[in-house]
DNA sequence: TTTCAGTTTATAATAATTCTAAAGTAAAAA
DNA sequence: TTTTTACTTTAGAATTATTATAAACTGAAA
């Protein structure tokens, strides 16, 4: 991914690329491949990796600007952390408990044979399959 | 459920039966059918319906202890408060948004013709299928 | 009774997140 | 280019859910 993506995930979420969310979105988007993150853990990349300097509360505001825009998705996982997965498709989680990392299961990877349908009035917005992991 | 059963989740969980506790029993497992709660709205219900007085560290304290026991599970809910479930049957939940509200799903009422496996040195504990709602 | 382990409680501490308002900066207008 | 405007960063405070603490209380057993 080239700078002038950056640019663009920038400017489609409707943030002026300044230096601190340049750095952020390089980091979480100039990448082959997709990752699962939390704030905490983001700030220390970024404070450890780059010489700017990031308020926390800058580093919310972008990661949220992000995912109101669509570029990034929350996992849930129990405990008291939200984590934040650069990987936008629909997709599924192992979830090691030991280790608290999450990893990816592509969709096609999982068929659902049957389900039940959606109570009255309602409609399926998506399915999330968890598959929690032992030693 | 009889008080004679109220008891035995109480001891069951390494727990005296002081009235506190026996109300909260009560109201969590003195019924028909299972449900879903958070701290927040059990403490309402305690303070409105029972005249005994409830420190916020008993209810924590007591809901713990009934997890602990496993008569009570735990649902993943993207937000911020931990929901609980008195059905402690492995089972699958819808989500509505909206409402913030969880429905049951029987296991039953979910098969799951492929799944990928563990990774290498791990086993499946549990599947959690996670159905969002929307309008 | 007296004792003692267990319990409740008010309050403080912690931790993640959100809010605020002042100072700084990028982009638009002149 | 300068001025103006709107957006941004920031430190710190506020909020919220949860957990910890330690003193007062209770109830069964010695
Ligand atoms: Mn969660
Ligand atoms: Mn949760
Ligand atoms: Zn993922
Ligand atoms: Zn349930």
């Amino acid at each position: 991914m080239k700078k002038v993506d950056i640019f663009k995930k920038l400017r489609s979420s409707g943030l002026r690329p300044t230096k601190q969310r340049v750095e952020i979105a390089k980091f979480l988007f100039d990448r082959d491949t997709t990752f699962h993150f939390t704030i905490d853990s983001l700030e220390n990349h970024l404070t450890k990796k780059t010489t700017c300097k990031f308020a926390l509360a800058t580093i919310y505001n972008t990661v949220h600007a992000f995912k109101k825009a669509g570029h990034l998705s929350e996992v849930d996982v129990r405990g008291k952390k939200t984590y934040f997965d650069t990987n936008i498709t629909n997709h599924h989680h192992f979830y090691d408990n030991e280790t608290s990392e999450l990893i990816d299961i592509d969709a096609s990877e999982v068929v659902i044979q049957k389900i039940p349908k959606a109570p009255n009035g309602k409609k399926i917005k998506n399915v999330e399959v968890f598959i929690n992991l032992k030693n």
